[in-house]
RNA sequence: GGGCGAUUAGCUCAGUUGGUUAGAGCGCUUCGUUUACACCGAAGAUGUCGGGGGUUCGAAUCCUCCAUCGCCCACCA
C-alpha cells in the first residue's frame, strides 16, 4: 500500500513475463513448503489419498519430449487433485533400465575404442553404475525444471536394496508357486549384444529374402536359410498330404547333402502347411522355434549349427568359423555345383526378427532360461479388466490389451548381461532352484540378471512399500497409471499381472495412455534421424508453462502429437497475456473491496465463470484434459481479456461508484479463479501472479479448486 | 495372416459419445500504434467433415461397403 492507501503494483508487471526470472525461485518455494509430500498438507489425515506412480525415466541420458508430456499430464493430475482436497501423492523414480542402459553404455565404450567383452564384470558394473547415477541426477534436475510436484522424499531407484530384495523375493515366490520355470527352449538371441531377449524386444520386419528350393533325396524342400541346413536330417510333411502318402513316419533314406552323404528320417507333423512350397521341409530345431516344437513333439535330435557369435560350428565342415552372412552365398554355390539347388524365388517376402536396439538379425538359439508362465497371470488380468477394475483411456486400448493378453506366450526373463538385478537361482547337475543363499556345496549361482521389466512390472508395489511399508495401506492400489501407449505390453500388462498376483488387487483403476510425441512433421523422433527435440531447450526458449500447456491442449489420449514450435510459442504469448491481464486488473482495482456487492450484470458474469468451472471440473474428472485446458485458455484470453477488460474501461473512467466497486471486486475474483483453474496446466506463471495478489495468502499450489464442486470428497 | 486407429479450413488438430449458421491454434487478407499486453486488438476469407449406400424428423457423429494412410501383433519353412 502506498501513502494514499492504494495498492502499489509490483513493477515486474510493467515488463513482459519472463519465465527465467520465475521458475527456479517458484520451484524452490514449492519444494521448501513441503507440500509435495502429502503428509504435510493441511489436514492431511482427513484427506482421501490420490496416488500416481511416475514411470521411472531411464537414468541413461537426457529427457526427451515424451518425458515432458508425461510430466505435464501427471503433474496436472496431481495438482488438480491436491487443489480438490486430496492427499495427492506422485511418487518419482528412476530406472536402471538394464539392457537399454547397457546398450547406451556399450556405444560409449565403442566410441572410446573399448568393448565390454573381455572387461572384468565387476569393473564394467561399477562403470555403468557411475554412469547411471550421474544420469540419474541429471534426469532428476530436468524433471524438476519441468515443474513436477512429485514427492522427492519418496523417490525410488530400481536398484535400491529394498527394491532388489523385493524383486528377488517375488521370483522365489513365483518359483515356489510354479509360475516361473527353468526351460531349455528357443530364445531370441542377439549375436551382437550376446543376450537373449523377450518376444516384445524384437522387431518383426517383412523383408525380401530369396527362397531356395533344394533337392533333398527324393524330395524338394524350401528354405530361406541355407546356412542352417548342415545338420538337417529330418524331412517333415503333413500326415494327410496324399502326395507323400507312400512315405511313412519314421522311414529312413540315404541322400547326398551339402557336405556328403547322410541318413534322413521322415517325420509327419501337421504343423507343415501342405499348400506352402512343395509341402515338405527339413528342420533345424536349434535355430527355429517351429522346428524346435516339431522336434520336441517327436523326441528328435537337436544340434547347434551356429555359435553365439553368429559363426558356423564344426558341423559346417569347410564352412566352419564363417559368419552366416558370408557363408550363405558360398553354400548356395556349392549346392548349385552339386546339382542340389532346384530353383530360387528372388522376390520372396519373409518376416525377419531383428533386435529392437541394434537391428541385428535375431538368431534363434536353444538355451536354458527362466520363463514366467503367463497364462494364469494373464487370465487374472483379463478378469480384472472384464470386471471393470481397470479402465483404459482411450477405451479402445482395452481391446489391444485384451488381444495381447489372450495370445501372449511365456516370458523369458533371463538376460546375459551384468547390468541388472541378479536372478537368485542356483544350479547343480541339471537341477535349478530359486534361493537367495547357496543351497549347499556344488551349487553354482546363476550369472544372469532379470529382464528390466520384471522389476519395473512390480513398480507400483515396491514404490508403495509392499507388503508392509508405511504407504502400502494408504496409497495402494494407486489411482492412475499415466504412461506411453507404446509400453502397454512391456509395462502396463506386467504391472497388472504382478499387482494381482502379489497383492490380489490391480495396481491402479485407470490407465491413461498418451501417444508418441513426434517431430514437427509427425515423424518419430530418433537419434539417427537427428530430429530429437530436447524439451529443456523449448522451456528455455518459451518457458516451461508454454511447453506444458502446449503439449496438453488438443492432445487427445492415445493420439500421436506433432510437436511444433509455433504452437508452443503461441502459449508463451498466452502466459504473457495472463501476465498482462493481471497488470490491467491490478492497475485498475486498487483499493478494491473484495466484499463489494456485485451489480446484476456483474453477477451474471460471475455466474458465467462458475458455470464454466463446473464444466471444466467435469472434464477433468472424465480425463478430458485436452478440452479443459482449451476452455480455460479460451475464457482467459477471448472472454476475460478481449471482452470483459475492454468493457471495464468505460466503467472505470465513468463516475458510477457502485458500478466501479462492483467491477473491481468482480475482476479480482475472476482473475483469482482463472489463475486457480489454470494452475495445473501452467503452474509457474499462475503461482508467481498469485504471490503478487494482495488478497491471497499461501501457495496457489494448495489453494482450493474454485467453484461449488471444490469441497473435499 | 490377425488386430487397432485415422481421413474435418493451407498446416497441426478438437468436435464431451445424433440436435440451431462445423470449431481452435498457426498461417493468410484488410485495418488499427487509443496508457493491460505488438509476446497486441478489430474485422474477414477459406470446409459437398475421404467416397458410395443405409438408419433417422435430423448424421462429421450410428450401421454397411469401398479407397487411402498409419501403427501394433504374428512360430508358412
Amino acid at each position: 500500500m502506498d501513502v494514499l492507501g492504494r495498492f502499489t503494483m509490483d513493477e515486474k508487471f510493467l515488463k513482459p513475463y519472463n519465465p527465467a526470472d520465475t521458475e527456479q525461485r517458484i520451484y524452490t518455494a514449492w519444494e521448501e513448503s513441503g507440500y509435495f509430500n502429502p503428509d504435510n498438507l493441511p489436514d492431511a489425515e482427513s484427506r482421501e489419498p490420490f496416488t500416481i506412480v511416475m514411470p521411472p525415466p531411464n537414468a541413461n541420458g537426457n529427457l526427451h519430449a515424451g518425458h515432458a508430456l508425461f510430466v505435464a499430464l501427471q503433474d496436472l493430475m496431481t495438482r488438480y487433485k491436491r487443489m480438490r482436497g486430496y492427499r495427492a501423492l506422485w511418487i518419482p523414480g528412476a530406472d536402471h533400465a538394464g539392457f537399454e542402459t547397457q546398450v547406451v553404455y556399450e556405444k560409449q565404450l565403442e566410441k572410446e575404442g573399448r568393448s565390454r567383452f573381455g572387461m572384468d564384470p565387476k569393473e564394467l558394473y561399477a562403470e555403468i553404475l557411475a554412469f547411471t547415477l550421474a544420469n540419474k541426477s541429471n534426469m532428476e534436475s530436468q524433471v524438476k525444471a519441468l515443474g513436477a510436484s512429485c514427492d522427492w522424499s519418496r523417490e525410488k531407484f530400481t536398484l535400491d536394496p529394498d527394491v532388489v530384495e523385493r524383486v528377488q523375493q517375488t521370483f522365489i515366490k513365483m518359483f515356489a508357486d510354479g509360475l516361473v520355470y527353468r526351460g531349455k527352449r528357443t530364445v531370441n538371441w542377439c549375436p551382437k549384444h550376446q543376450t537373449s531377449l523377450s518376444d516384445i524386444e524384437t522387431e518383426s520386419v517383412e523383408e525380401n529374402t530369396p527362397f531356395y528350393t533344394m533337392k533333398y533325396g527324393p524330395f524338394e524342400i524350401g528354405t530361406v536359410r541355407p546356412e542352417t541346413k548342415f545338420g538337417d536330417k529330418y524331412v517333415v510333411m503333413h500326415p494327410e498330404d496324399e502326395r507323400y502318402a507312400k512315405y511313412a513316419h519314421g522311414d529312413t533314406f540315404e541322400l547326398e547333402w551339402i557336405n556328403g552323404p547322410i541318413t534322413a528320417t521322415v517325420i509327419k507333423d501337421s504343423a507343415v502347411e501342405m499348400e506352402f512350397g512343395t509341402g515338405v521341409m527339413t528342420i533345424t530345431p536349434w535355430h527355429s522355434q517351429v522346428d524346435f516344437e516339431i522336434a520336441k513333439r517327436h523326441g528328435l535330435d537337436m544340434e547347434q549349427i551356429i555359435d553365439w557369435r553368429g559363426k558356423l560350428l564344426p558341423i559346417a565342415g569347410e564352412f566352419e568359423g564363417m559368419k552366416i552372412t558370408e557363408a550363405r552365398g558360398k553354400i548356395l554355390e556349392k549346392l548349385a555345383n552339386k546339382g542340389l539347388l532346384v530353383s530360387t524365388d528372388e522376390k520372396y517376402q519373409n518376416v525377419v526378427k531383428r533386435c529392437y536396439k541394434c537391428s541385428t538379425m535375431i538368431e534363434p538359439q536353444v538355451k536354458d532360461q527362466w520363463f514366467v508362465k503367463m497364462a494364469p497371470l494373464a487370465k487374472k488380468a483379463i478378469e480384472a479388466v472384464n470386471a471393470g477394475n481397470v479402465r483404459f483411456i482411450p477405451d479402445h486400448e482395452e481391446k489391444i490389451f485384451r488381444h495381447w493378453m489372450e495370445n501372449t506366450l511365456d516370458w523369458n526373463i533371463s538376460r546375459q548381461i551384468i547390468w541388472g538385478i541378479p536372478i537368485p537361482a542356483w544350479f547343480k547337475d541339471g537341477d535349478a532352484i530359486a534361493s537367495l543363499e547357496s543351497p549347499g556345496e556344488g551349487w553354482v549361482q546363476d550369472a544372469d540378471t532379470f529382464d528390466t521389466w520384471f522389476s519395473s512390472g512390480q513398480w507400483p508395489l515396491v514404490t508403495t512399500g509392499y507388503p508392509d511399508g508405511k504407504d502400502f495401506a494408504t496409497h495402494y492400489p494407486t489411482d492412475v497409471m499415466e504412461t506411453g501407449r507404446d509400453i502397454i505390453f512391456f509395462w502396463v500388462a506386467r504391472m497388472i499381472c504382478f499387482g494381482l498376483y502379489l497383492s490380489g488387487k490391480a495396481p491402479f483403476h485407470t490407465v491413461y495412455l498418451h501417444g508418441l510425441v513426434n517431430d514437427a512433421n509427425n515423424k518419430k523422433m530418433s537419434k539417427s534421424k537427428g530430429n530429437v527435440i530436447n524439451p529443456l531447450e523449448l522451456t528455455e526458449k518459451f518457458g516451461t508453462d508454454a511447453l506444458r500447456i502446449g503439449l496438453i491442449v488438443g492432445n487427445t489420449p492415445g493420439t500421436d502429437l506433432a510437436l511444433r514450435e509455433d504452437k508452443i510459442k503461441g502459449y508463451k504469448n498466452f502466459a504473457n497475456k495472463v501476465w498482462n491481464i493481471t497488470r490491467f486488473v491490478l492497475e485498475n482495482t486498487s483499493g478494491a473491496d473484495q466484499m463489494a456487492e456485485l451489480t446484476p450484470s456483474d453477477q451474471e458474469l460471475r455466474t458465467e465463470l462458475d458455470a464454466l468451472i463446473t464444466d471444466i471440473t467435469s472434464d477433468m474428472e472424465a480425463y478430458r484434459i485436452y478440452l479443459a485446458a482449451e476452455k480455460i485458455y479460451h475464457y482467459a484470453w477471448h472472454r476475460l481479456a478481449d471482452e470483459l477488460l475492454e468493457e471495464s474501461k468505460p466503467i472505470f473512467t465513468g463516475n458510477d461508484s457502485a458500478a466501479i466497486a462492483s467491477r473491481k471486486a468482480l475482476l479480482r475474483s475472476l482473475l483469482r479463479d482463472v489463475l486457480a483453474v489454470l494452475h495445473p496446466f501452467m503452474p509457474f506463471v499462475t503461482e508467481e501472479i498469485w504471490q503478487s495478489l494482495p488478497e491471497t495468502e499461501g501457495l496457489l499450489m494448495i489453494a482450493p479448486w474454485p467453484g461449488q464442486t471444490a469441497k473435499a470428497p
